[in-house]
DNA sequence: AATGAATGAGTCTTCATTCAT
DNA sequence: CATGAATGAAGACTCATTCAT
């Protein structure tokens, strides 16, 4: 007797041993076996579900992906006609949320960071998640600023968030969180308060 | 006697053909064969050289590290009793340096972030790296800053140089260049102005 | 579900598989590859049910050893009342059984021998054998003489069987077996009919 | 300036080596570039010298066997006149000699025995030096017994010499040496007082 | 005579994937 | 649905041998 709606199921099951798997050995290092033994189901089943190890890569960074921007989206939810300082902190937090400083979702980012430069599957998912980040921050830096600014404060503000998570992933210490939400405050709140002097495309490059 | 020398030469030839190889087929696909053959030698060759795969990586990465802090030694000795602001901008640009950002020392700079989290002789190189960089800066800051605040812009600026390093990376567009320098020159500027709002541990995290 | 309970089954067929490449090639030229072709099998199967080459050799020697003395104690049991002549000759028949005098066999061993001298695992083996051997032998002496002189012709007897079988080895020539029992027969008799002139430590050593 | 005359001292040099190295590691894992580092001289030097590797062990091995004889008609030189127990002793004596029971050679001529069954090279060697022990101990066993019982003697001898040679090999235990002598000396006697009761073919093989 | 750099064939081992049950 | 036995291609590494100097 087949059981029947057991895909979701077992699909979770996977992709949360990837992660596990992920976190102890590194991307590099997981292997379909590895990963089957720590689901505790057999080596076949992932090609059953996911048909290919891309596919449960994939599969992988979309869950990651996907709880990255429902936490993005919970806590503006909640904030929904406060300050853009106060919308901008709630994004700041969902990137330093619990689900994403778990260690196994670190190395996971970074490896998928790693690798979808040379995979192209993986770089849609990428690209798609960098240019959503990008136009969630952007909307809301419009509201206090021309679109010139608000574009630059932005990729701004991303990189800075890219930036202290990266090396909160490397340095593997959890303390580091909240540090690095103040830093990225208080990026926030340079760009509100207006650049301290407008950086310009060349005069800039040697100031006094 | 046979040549003699040929040390030197033959392990630059081969940590070229290594990046090379990063750069085109990333680290995950970076075989022994192919690194011979982009270097046009036999395969033994590597290991009379390196010893070992993981010797041939860890002196690329080691070469990688070397080059950057070149780039950021030179910069910092043409510029040496320049202004603060000066010498932060010629850290940022030896960053953004041409060997730095050439497609492939980027792809290997990142697959080597990923892999340093589980391969413990790349670990400690990206550690000193980083201790090494935050100590740069962090001097450069405090001869316009009180010690506290100058610690905190360090680790921001090192984060936001990561960060936009990270997206160009990803991107693989290198006319971004020019705009990451940009936002990291104005968080400089920003840092240098003073905080906007000093940031405070708890006050701060939800500011109206 | 997939065919099951073919662990022992293929373990036995693998054993044999390097027993014949062994007997064919020897030792140092027994390759994983061979041995998996002798046994029709690909070449990856060997590490999923020994892990190892390792893994293999040791599973070959004990399964040799086994058979040395499952040989022997079924002899023995047959036996059981005997008078200790019979028994010590049993032992003997044991250790020049079909079983033990195939060429496949004796090639194995010898090159076991050898490496054992520096691989732990199998020399761990070697010496488990070696003192069962002596113990077992010791046992039947002590029914027809002092224990001193019992342990003495219990080395005596081991050292004259190994000697003759590696004889046998070497010469490659099956057709000594029988030559071999008699001499290995002759020397049981020495015994039990009492030393011809006690050794003795010193003076023994230049006798007229 | 070519020195002249370095042949024999560099053969020798290697062959040293190359015990040395069988001693250390086994001679499974006796490589060429192991070997010249012994020697303290470069790799092509043995090419040089010995042609092959295999010709490196052929010459190894031949100096064994002639040490050993060496020894052996050392010892029954000085006792030419002397009775046979004497010179068996003698001969025994030599097998058991400082320059047989170092580790080095005891691995080195265990290993021998074991690649010899593939080698022809070594094999020829080996029957060689199998050949000439047997006849050199039945010339001795002739003059006190009828040469039927003489060439069983000689074998049994030769046996019991080989395993508790064998033995001792295995077991790294130097102390050995004087109870191996002590074994080899008792079969002696049992062998010219005469044999216990007469070995027959069949009638021997069930006694009571 | 001697060096040691270079080669490349050969070996072990790993692993994604398939498939009969 | 699920299993896990089996495959075989691919990669890292070793090492005897060659050869220009």
């Amino acid at each position: 007797m087949p059981k029947t709606g057991m895909r979701p199921i077992r699909r979770a099951q996977l992709i949360q041993a990837t992660l596990g798997v992920i976190d102890q050995a590194g991307l590099a290092n997981a292997t379909m076996a590895g990963i089957a033994r720590q689901a505790g189901t057999s080596t076949g089943i992932v090609s059953h579900y996911f048909g290919d190890k891309m596919g449960l890569l994939q599969a992988t960074m979309r869950s990651v992906l996907r709880d990255l921007f429902r936490a993005m989206h919970d806590r503006r939810q909640a904030l929904r006609d406060a300050s853009p300082g106060a919308r901008l902190h709630a994004m700041i937090d969902a990137n330093f949320d619990a689900s994403q400083i778990s260690n196994a979702v670190r190395k996971t980012w970074l490896a998928f960071w790693s690798s979808s430069m040379h995979e192209p599957a993986l770089q849609r998912l990428q690209r798609i998640n960098q240019r959503r980040m990008q136009s969630n921050l952007c909307c809301v830096f419009l509201e206090a600023m021309p679109p010139d600014r608000a574009r630059n404060a932005a990729t701004g503000l991303a990189a800075m968030i890219d930036g202290l998570w990266l090396r909160a992933a490397l340095s593997n210490d959890a303390a580091d969180t909240e540090l690095a939400r103040r830093l990225a405050y208080q990026y926030v709140a340079f760009q509100l308060a207006g650049p301290a002097r407008t950086p310009e495309k060349s005069s800039a490059r040697k100031p006094a």
